[in-house]
Formats: structure tokens, sequence, C-alpha cells
DNA sequence: TCCCACAATATGTCTAGACATAATCATCTG
DNA sequence: CAGATGATTATGTCTAGACATATTGTGGGA
């Protein structure tokens, strides 16, 4: 026997077909909840819970009284997946490792601070070392955390461990915030990952809260040719 | 008066801030929902509501007798938006601007037909231009349009006008794939956007699905400075 | 001891009502 | 004609049940 998918599922999915296929245009009235319950010969809630999901899936808006309408802005979000590098290096079929080049508890300075978005002066570790993949420079990450927040930090080495695996095992937190953008690499970075100077760099920073504070600032610079960023997208998100 | 919150939205976040504070452990049961629905004094449906909730957002997982979950693993998407680029630029106060360079319709070389995944020698349009930002060059667009799924774009001109908007205007969509990575420009790619050779690009590319066919592709260089990504995550449950 | 049948349980789906609330429309008034 | 007013309408929330279904635990038999 075939189990049959929930009413509701039908419902939805009737629906989408009929938005996708353009038989709806953008900013016209989909049937009401009584309409479409009389419809399918079901209760109003059955009708109700399939539009909701069309409305969280972000394909059509719902306003009282106005009724149900095909949204006209198509979605604008996208999830990005973002990884561990040790993972993404596994994934690959390398193998994984990492050296410390520098490392420094201390307080902050004005530019750390602004970085953590602490006072100036507060306690911070800052970490500087290489990921890499086969024994060839991976990326270069250029860590600080803020030692009031996480300061069983202090007793951590880091030294062929990187912060971030240590931090996510043991340090919650509420918030983060990504930023990727490219950049020529400079002296430094270029000499650390064995590049040429000023080629092309994908760097992502990540700055981590807890409850308000920042937790940690990560900075990865990568070699161009050695990170991608995906991200895939669903119009209608499976329920 | 202060509107009051619906019971269901109370409940969730109830449970929800008990999960952060990390009184309830990963992998922990929360009350079954007859269980939480004697505590609120509410139909099951109600408690039922705020516990679906919870596991669309993912911090939950529920297993029919086995009841509801506290997740175990720790999220590693995060929503990155994907705005449109004329939307962007206005965003900035800026007057955004488009100037089309080539425009040919031919059946697709080898090298579109991959990039559309369609086979060799399918009808395709190919699109270049430059996106302005108070009439600098802002971004280099490089697009594929596949006018087996969009017959309708072959009329469209797209001289002062991105092909990206009429897509997203005329043609559904159900799948999107986004790509960001460095990369040092090419010497045409520098001449379109001022920009001096080989300084590094933020590159995207994206390619829109229509039930399975490629609709479009497009491939969107910034000069490094031109462009971030930010992404932003909050909520996530402890690992 | 291992496996199977069966009961217990928690979620999944659904109904037919109820009242609340927001937004719109038509109408009435100044 | 502008603005206030009230009726209408569609969604939002909620209840107290019902039966379905997947999964886990348990006990009995080979």
């Amino acid at each position: 026997m075939s189990r049959t998918p929930p009413l509701h599922e039908v419902i939805r999915r009737a629906l989408e077909e009929e938005i996708l296929s353009g038989a709806r245009q953008p900013g016209s009235r989909l049937p009401s909840e009584t309409e479409l319950a009389a419809q399918w010969d079901c209760a109003r809630m059955t009708a109700g819970r399939a539009l909701n999901a069309l409305a969280q899936a972000g394909m059509v808006e719902r306003r009282r009284r106005a009724g149900t309408l095909v949204a006209r802005r198509r979605i604008q979000e996208t999830v990005l997946e973002i990884h561990d590098i040790a993972a993404e290096i596994r994934a690959r079929g390398r193998v994984y490792g990492f050296r410390r080049l520098e490392r420094r508890a201390q307080p902050s300075d004005p530019a750390e601070a602004e970085r953590l978005a602490v006072e100036d002066g507060a306690p911070v570790l800052a970490i500087l070392g290489v990921h890499l993949a086969d024994g060839v420079p991976h990326a270069l990450e250029d860590r600080l955390i803020n030692l009031s927040v996480a300061p069983d930090a202090a007793a951590q080495a880091f030294e062929t461990a990187p912060p971030g695996g240590w931090l996510l095992d043991h340090v919650p937190w509420t918030e983060a915030e990504h930023e990727i953008y490219a950049a020529a690499a400079d002296p430094a970075t270029a000499r650390h990952l064995a590049m040429p100077r000023a080629a092309p760099c994908l760097v992502m920073e990540r700055r981590t809260w807890l409850a308000g504070a920042c937790v940690t600032h990560a900075r990865l610079a990568f070699p161009a040719d050695q990170r991608r960023f995906t991200a895939r997208l669903r119009h209608p998100p499976r329920a």
C-alpha cells in the first residue's frame, strides 16, 4: 500500500504547483481558508495549515481581511553552510594539520578591542596559526579570544589544535556573524601561506557572541584557489 | 493595554529559554504534548504547535513514541542574504545604472552548455554588462539564459535594465545555487571594471533551476573593495 | 538466548465548532 | 469632498475531542 500524504500537504503542493507554474500571478489572491475548506471538503484549520506553510516558505503573504496573496518579492535569503576547516579538509580526503605561529595573552590594544567590541585594555588571547592540508598551508587564522568571557582559554596552548574547535566544545554562544570578502594578500599573509604577494585571497571573518558579549573574532584568509563558499536554496522548503 | 502574545508563542519561548540556558541538555526529553497541555492548562494542539515551531527551527527533534528531544547537532547553517545588485546600490544611497556590453542569441558552445547544464547546441542568450553605481563600474555580469526554458527572454534587449530583474519577474524558479570565491581579474574584466589587472575580485556565481532544468547562470565579478557578503546566525542549540 | 507478537505511548492528522482581531469597504455626516 | 463610523470579512488563536501511525518496551515461546 502506498501511504497517502497528509491532506494539508496535498493542498499545499497543489497551490504551490499553481504558483510556480505561473497560473497564479504574484499579487493575486488565493482562495480563502473557508473556500479552500469547501473545495477540498476539509476543516478550515487543515486548509489554513497549508496556507501557513506556504507563508512560512515565503511564497505567499497573509493579511487579515485582505486574504492570502501570492508573494511579489522573491526570497532573498539563502542558506550558507559554513563548516569547520578541519572537517572541510578531511571531507576532501586530505590530512588536516594546524601549526601555531604566535600566541599572546595580554591587555588588548585599541585595534584588538575594536575587533572584539570590548573596552580598550580588556584581557585577550591572540593566536596566529596556519591550517594545513597534507602539510601544505591552506588558510591563515588570526584569532582573538575575549578572556573575560572565556577565561579557560588562557590555559590552552593551541599549539597543534586550532582554537576554533576548542571554543565550540567549551564555550556556548548565542549569535554568530560572518563576513566574506576578497582581498590582496599582504606580505605576511603571503609568506605564511606560501603564495605570491598581492595574490587574491578569500577572507572570512567570524565574530561569535554570548548573551551580548563578543566571545571571539577570527579572520581566516584562504588563497583564492583553496576555498569557495557554496549555498543552495530550494524555493519551497520541504515540510 | 499591552497585547498578550499567543499562548503557543509563550510556551515556545519558555522552552527555548530553557534549552538555550542549558537547563535542558541536548538529547534530553522535553515534556510530552499531553504533559505540556496539563502544565499550561491548554489543548494538546496548542502545546504541539509550540513544539513544532521549535522543531522547525532545528532546536528539537520529534519522534513518535520517543518524544521531543533537544537537538544534538549544532546547526552549521547560516542565513546569507543575497540582494539584488540594484537594491544593494540604492540602499547605499547611490544611483544605480546598467550598461550592456554584448548580446548574443545563438546555439550554445560546449563551455556555455556546461554552465547551463544543457546539451551542446541548445539555444542560449548570452549577455555581458556592467552594473554602475553613480556611473562608476561596480560589477561585471556575464549571464547565460536558457532559451528553451525562458523563450520570452529572446525578445528583451537588456540594454539598460539587467537581465536579473526581468527574469525574477517573469520566470519562476524552484532552486538556486550560489558560489562565492575570490579570483584575480582577467584582462577583460579589469578593463570593464576600470581596475588594475590581476587585482583581487569577489566573484559570485548563481545558477537558477526550474523543475530540474537550469534557467540561467550568472557570474558577477566585484572589485574586492566593492562588495562583501555578511551572514548572521542567532540562537544555535548547544552541542 | 533470540526473535516475534503485542501493548503502551507519543506524535501526526483532522474535525467542527468558538471567539478574537485586523483590515477593508461602504455609508453616513459635516 | 474629506473624514469618521460601523459592518463585513478573512485570518489568528484555541478547544476538546477523534482516530492513525510509528516506535519502543515487554513478555512469551521456540
